[in-house]
DNA sequence: TGTCCAAA
């Protein structure tokens, strides 16, 4: 990075606004000393990640300005170094300031007279310098020694880092972690960098290493590779285990991969036995985990446990009452429930727990809104938050793993609802701040999108619930899994003990959609014969990859000569890069539908990057700015442009409005939006469209997938154009074992909640919707879900075990 | 090879 062309303000701080001293995230307000581009205020907000500051230093700080919806105009900071004097006066100053306690300002004057301008680096090289200065005592001495190691340490840290090949952000990054002992942490153990900071892998640790003479089969070393190797797998496979034989073996691979000595099994079992003592892995017959995702199983097994225990809403109001409501309700809103909607909001008010599950267009939203207004007509409660006073909870908890889906949840109840995040009060660095301690408040809870959710969070979520609340799950396990560990609530239907409501009707759709049946059969594993056959919705255009940009243009031209415009139509692919990539698309869609012609030569258009922004375009927004009422995978469209001359700030604007709210972007907002006229399927996640184009090609390889073209098909409402090979397409059906996650938490659930039944004996359990014996939790267990070979034996065995504990 | 959340 060159600091010569980076943005800067210099300054002092005035005040500390905000501070995360665990991962030393800072809100300051700074006075402005000086700084390289036009900006005529005397103070600033600078927000980053800093070392302690202090109110006599001066600092650069580098980065660039942003707009805070709530807190107005401030400073990221991407990295800060301090100031040191370079002027015989400053240097005065700052010795003589009150940092530095008992020196005044004849001493400072003195000092800089015999030591120079280069003053304070001399001191910091050779501290017996000092015993030179007339009139300085030793104590004296000591405390400007010290100070000054205290205040320069961070520099000396950088720059110490800096020698060892970390650039500016991974050095603070690492910083944030050892602070004051960061070199001679890496000194004595490089490896450990693997396990404490972000963004450094084993290879990267392993170089360090091997400059700094630890080799072989250093038990550093191979504990490193383990702990790498586990978290890389399970992050990027999405698995909560390891096999203990294939992962051991792994292992031992990637050590002798850069270094030509044969490491043997058995000191990787060793290894990897300390980790288990020192409590960072844990492993259970042949399995593997990390100590979070083993404890996240257990924990969401329990919480889940005590929560379906709750036995007091199971009579809470007779049903002719709830029928009653049902009936009024149904007049209100001038709809009919089906029957399968009516049980699973019967289901919702009744029990603790309930899974309502279905895919799109089956009437999910429609269910949850029935919930909560029954909900408050059946308890006598009001949907108003306004009608609640300070002290009083309100009932309703809505919250959904994305931005986006909350938002939806409010759009349809008229409820607030926030991401799972911002409910648990997430606080940077991994922890929240409600939990079991702490619960959140509330009496329903409704959770949407749970096919989103990972095995942490869900854990984290679930700790946080308190007792005497009802839980409604809602998702559609088809869907794409979560981006973390675990398939939660894949697992949590396949245990079958949380009663669960499958909508399976389509509302959305007129009858005779074959876009549904396409999605059905597909979902089932099959492509159906009439897959080529032109239907009244859908239609199939056999093309290669390097055909794939010529066929879309011609496609969408023909869509827009029929009328149709751009937010229409929906061109999803699934990956980026490639002559049939997202990027390459959108640049031959965005010549179609606002393409540049001689008659519009004067035209508005801002270029950012390789991409030229137009009046008209249809762009994506890829961040949540929650108080902007906009999210992460919002659409909207390019209204004006303003250029820097016109405006006030003398920046280019572009303004975008999403759904009429209007959102005003200079250029460095700019990487928050990119075009959307094709997007990705997986951002697509959530939303429809009436037309959709789909490409399938052998150019997707890596990506073709069942679950993502079920994703991708049911995001059309009308119409579903496919092209591509049909080939393609049969590859991505059967392509299911790729998305195979390795958990325990199906095996978990029934270990826990299904009693040891004696032979032949019926089982009894008080509350029906949990009654259910081992054999019809197998029978329900889906074999993909990674049950293994389990027997009712084997849950006897534990349950002893947790009877004798 | 693609995807999420965010502090006054």
């Amino acid at each position: 990075m060159n600091e010569a062309l980076e943005t800067y303000i210099k300054g002092h701080p005035i005040v500390t606004i905000f501070r995360n001293e665990e991962n030393l995230y800072t809100v300051l307000r700074i006075k402005v000393e000086e700084t390289n581009i036009e900006f005529k205020e005397k103070e600033i907000v600078v927000i980053g990640y800093f070392p302690h500051v202090y109110e006599e230093e001066t600092y650069i700080f580098y980065g660039k300005f942003q707009e805070h919806p709530k807190y107005g105009r401030q400073f990221n900071v991407t990295h800060v170094r301090k100031d040191i004097p370079k002027t015989k006066q400053g240097i005065i100053q700052y010795l003589s300031s009150d940092l530095f306690k008992g020196i005044g300002k004849k001493t400072a004057e003195s000092i800089v007279d015999l030591l120079g301008e280069n003053a304070i680096s001399r001191i910091l090289e050779n501290p017996s310098l000092l015993d030179t200065i007339p009139k300085l005592s030793a104590d004296k001495a000591k405390t400007i020694y010290e100070t000054l190691v205290e205040h320069q340490g961070l520099e000396k840290i950088m720059i110490g880092l800096n020698e060892l090949g970390f650039g500016a952000a991974l050095a603070m990054r690492i910083f944030q972690v050892y602070k004051d002992e960061t070199l001679e942490i890496i000194q004595s153990n490089p490896y450990r960098l693997v396990e404490d900071v972000e963004g450094i892998g084993f290879s990267r640790a392993d170089e360090l290493g091997s400059k700094l003479g630890i080799q072989g089969n250093h038990p550093d070393r191979i504990k490193a590779a383990c702990l790498y190797k586990l978290d890389a797998d399970c992050m990027q496979e999405g698995h909560c285990y390891l096999e203990k034989s294939e992962f051991v073996f792994s292992v031992k691979q990637m050590l002798e991969s850069t270094q030509p000595i044969e490491i043997p099994l058995e000191d990787i079992e060793v290894e990897l036995l300390k980790l288990e003592e020192e409590g960072k892995v844990v492993s259970k017959e042949d399995r593997v985990y990390l100590a979070s995702i083993f404890y996240s199983e257990k924990g969401l097994v329990n919480n889940i446990k005590r929560i379906l225990d709750q036995k007091e809403f199971a009579e809470s109001f007779p049903e002719s009452e709830f029928l009653l409501a049902l009936g009024e309700l149904e007049d209100r809103l001038g709809i009919e429930y089906a029957p399968s909607q009516r049980e699973a909001i019967q289901t919702a008010l009744s029990s603790p727990m309930l899974i309502l599950t279905g895919g799109p267009g089956t009437g999910k939203t429609t269910v949850i809104k029935g919930i909560v207004e029954l909900y408050a007509e059946l308890h006598g409660c009001s949907l108003d938050p306004k009608d609640y006073k300070k002290d009083e909870v309100f009932p309703f908890v809505l919250a959904a793993p994305t931005g986006r889906a909350a938002k939806r949840m409010t759009e349809s109840t008229g409820l607030p609802a926030v991401t799972i995040h911002r409910l648990l009060g997430w606080n940077g660095s991994n922890t929240f701040d409600f939990n079991e301690e702490n619960p959140i408040e509330g009496k329903i809870i409704i959770l949407d999108e749970m096919s989103m959710v990972d095995i942490w969070l869900a854990h984290n979520l679930f700790k946080a619930i308190p007792d005497h609340v009802q839980v409604i799950l809602v998702g559609d396990e088809d869907q794409l899994p979560s981006v973390g560990p675990g398939q939660v609530l894949k697992d949590l239907l396949a245990a079958d003990l949380i009663p669960t409501v499958r909508l399976k009707e389509i509302y959305r759709q007129e009858s005779g959609s074959t876009i549904i049946q396409l999605a059905h059969s597909i979902k089932n594993g099959k492509l159906p014969e009439d897959l080529k056959k032109p239907q009244r919705d859908r239609s199939f255009i056999s093309c290669s990859t390097s055909q794939i940009p010529e066929v879309v243009k011609q496609v969408v031209g023909h869509a827009v000569n029929k009328g149709y415009t751009s937010k229409d139509i929906q061109v999803l692919a699934p990956m980026y890069r490639g002559p049939a990539g997202i990027d390459q698309l959108n640049k031959i869609l965005q010549g179609i539908f606002n393409g540049k012609n001689d008659s519009d030569k004067k035209r508005r258009e801002l270029k950012f990057g390789d991409v030229v922004y137009r009046v008209g375009d249809k762009v994506l927004q890829l961040v949540n700015q929650p108080e902007k009422n906009v999210f992460n995978g919002d659409i909207g469209e390019v209204v004006s442009i303003f250029f820097a001359k016109e405006t006030e700030d003398k920046t280019d604007q572009l303004i975008v409005s999403f759904e009429g709210t209007e959102i005003t972007y200079t250029r460095q907002d700019l990487s928050q939006i990119t075009l959307a006229y094709c997007c990705s399927i997986h951002k697509s996640q959530g939303s429809e469209f009436p037309v959709v184009i789909l490409p399938m090609v052998r150019g997707y390889y890596r990506m073709l997938r069942r679950n993502l073209l079920y994703t991708a098909i049911t995001r059309a409402k009308d119409k579903l154009i496919l092209c591509g090979e049909e080939e393609s397409f049969q590859i991505a059906v059967n392509q299911t074992d790729v998305n195979f996650r390795n958990t325990t938490l199906t095996e978990r659930l029934l270990k826990k909640m299904v009693p040891i039944k004696e032979q032949n004996q019926e089982v009894e359990i008080t509350n029906d919707a949990l009654a259910i014996s081992y054999e019809e939790a197998l029978m329900n267990t889906d074999p993909m879900i990674g049950m293994g070979d389990i027997t009712p034996y084997d849950f006897m065995e534990e349950q002893e075990k947790v009877n004798e504990g």
